[in-house]
DNA sequence: CTGAAAGCGCTTACAG
DNA sequence: CTGAAAGCGCTTACAG
């Protein structure tokens, strides 16, 4: 007797109707056993686990998100993966999402809103159970668009306490503060700001140097040199030649990004330029390679692992349904003292 | 007059009905519109259209997975962000796939094979659409898995000619042999071979320089300094200064990467070691930074974008059914010759 | 604590 | 070239 032929479609996949019928239960229970849903008997419970190890069961994403318009997919956006910054942040995320079932989706902006819209746009309809955004800067489309999934949002890379809002972060201003004091306290007066990309963390930080300065007295906005181009070694290099020629009297550069800062200490080389005695340097995050330039370069070591496990971690509470306590979690970092500063 | 209760879980979103009722069609046809399937009335297809204009409709990708049991999700697998490498590498393929309609999900083996499978596991319950793998080597599991996926399956950075396989890359051992031979050509004879990481394709460079010296006769097994730790700048700068103390003779150094080239150059400064005059360094893959460093690294360009983009392409092709020609894209590659060698 | 029914939003397979 | 029916593999909402 063959079955009478029927419209299947079954891609001999086992489903959970099989491990149902294999442990003798009703799907919906063993659906609720697969979530550890409260109110399963332990017994049946045990069953239906034995079942899915003898059947191999591997639960099917789409249909579940499609069921429970939830996935277990979290959208993370980043501006850049060329920057480690970024690199550093998005693994310490996935080591912290993975083993709790979730997969990162990577989304790479550019430090383009037009482009968060859209990349967000898409992955919107992917359905994530949530997601990780970088700072706070965005359009307003794209701030409707996280507002009205009414998914779970964690904010990263910057604080605020602005209520309702979560973050895991620091002060990027107070460690732009640090750096142009800590030049200060060296006894240099002539300090230029090199900056270059021009995204929103960067123009915090600038915002310390400025603080600083003024209070000392030593303000000089021609000591600025802002330049909206991707950050890189070379243009750190070139930016550095370009500053000491045009600003000769300059006893030393805060790079708003080691990459320049690198670079710039590449150049001096080049130049002849002795640092730290004719010109100080120092840069900020403490990338790979900053301890081995010659002069060290002094930096500021900035948290990212911390804040990407501390963003992932709260991301985990929300999409539970519990709320996080604080809202924003603030991370330390730290000036790092070598030979360049 | 009030609906009777139904059970309704409709989350207000908009689907494929509203759009068929708008357009006047049916669910069926509506949906042919969309994928472009042919047989479709072009005034039928324009007004699908419009209506999706006017709703703002967005097809739900967890629907059409679990009808289609196809998703518009790729998985690239690449062993590590943290290598600039495999991030150019990623940018390209995310450039090819995006505009396509395709989304990118990034898995991070650390060059680790349990790993790798138990992504693979994971993403392929996904359904992607399609895999994006990073070299040939790989465990048994992991290759079954493949296999019995039926996916279409692109292998990026090495080259290969066995049937059925379908890859971008370009020969690591031809490019390997090139460095060693433009040593030789600047007159070096005691030339180390310094790797880090020691992944096949690292080997495979080994191999190349292997080869060339022995060729001329010049091989000698101590002159390499083959270390399992992860590669970096700092190790680099290690390995530079245990190089020298050991084999106080060594006139050239190939190292398999440019980080670890760096790092060389950099500890060659501190130790007061002249480079090319006493030694000569070559790194491989033309990073960021290496044309700043000083002396300029001499070193190869890879063409990590052009594998992302053909291996991409070659995907997109084989997701559609097509049979790519040839079945093993070829990129060059170049010796970039500067100061340091 | 467990379950039968309905539904999530699409596409496949069969007709015409 | 177009469509009515069934199904993809789960979970929600309602009962008991």
């Amino acid at each position: 007797m063959t079955e009478p032929t029927r419209r299947r479609r079954s891609s001999g996949r086992v489903t959970l109707q099989d491990v149902a019928r294999e442990a003798g239960v009703s799907p919906i229970t063993a659906s609720r056993a697969l979530r550890n849903e409260r109110g399963v008997g332990s017994e049946l419970s045990a069953r239906v686990q034995e079942a899915v190890q003898r059947l191999g069961y591997v639960p099917d994403p789409a249909a579940r998100a499609l069921a429970s318009s939830r996935s277990t997919q979290v959208a993370v956006l980043v501006p850049l993966l060329s920057n480690a910054l970024f690199v550093d942040l998005l693994e310490a995320v996935h080591r912290t999402l993975f083993p709790a079932g979730y997969q990162t989706l990577i989304g790479v902006t550019h430090y383009d809103p037009e482009e968060e819209e859209q990349l967000l746009r898409s992955y919107l309809a992917h359905r994530p159970a949530g997601l990780l955004v970088t700072g706070f800067d965005r359009t307003e489309g794209a701030r409707q668009l996280i507002q009205a999934s009414g998914l779970p949002c964690v904010h990263l890379m910057e604080a605020t306490e602005a209520s309702g809002v979560y973050c895991a972060g620091f002060s990027q201003m107070e460690a732009g503060a640090a750096i142009a004091e800590h030049l200060l306290s060296r006894g240099r007066r002539r300090i230029a700001f090199v900056a270059a990309q021009l995204d929103p963390r960067t123009m915090q930080r600038a915002e310390g140097y400025r603080r600083v300065m003024r209070r000392a007295g030593l303000y000089d906005a021609r000591l600025e040199l802002l330049c909206p181009e991707q950050s890189s070694i070379s243009l750190g290099a070139r930016l550095f030649e370009d500053l000491l020629k045009t600003r000769t009297d300059v006893d030393a550069v805060f790079f708003c990004n080691d990459d320049l800062a690198q670079g710039g200490l590449l150049a001096a080389h080049r130049l002849g330029v002795a640092v730290p005695d004719r010109v100080a340097v120092a840069g900020f995050n403490d990338l790979a390679g900053s301890d081995q330039m010659w002069p060290a370069l002094t930096t500021v070591r900035t948290p990212r692992a911390e804040i990407g496990e501390a963003g992932a971690r709260m991301l985990l509470q929300l999409m539970r349904g519990e709320l996080p306590q604080p809202s924003c979690v603030r991370l330390g970092w730290q000036v790092v003292v070598r030979e360049s500063a």
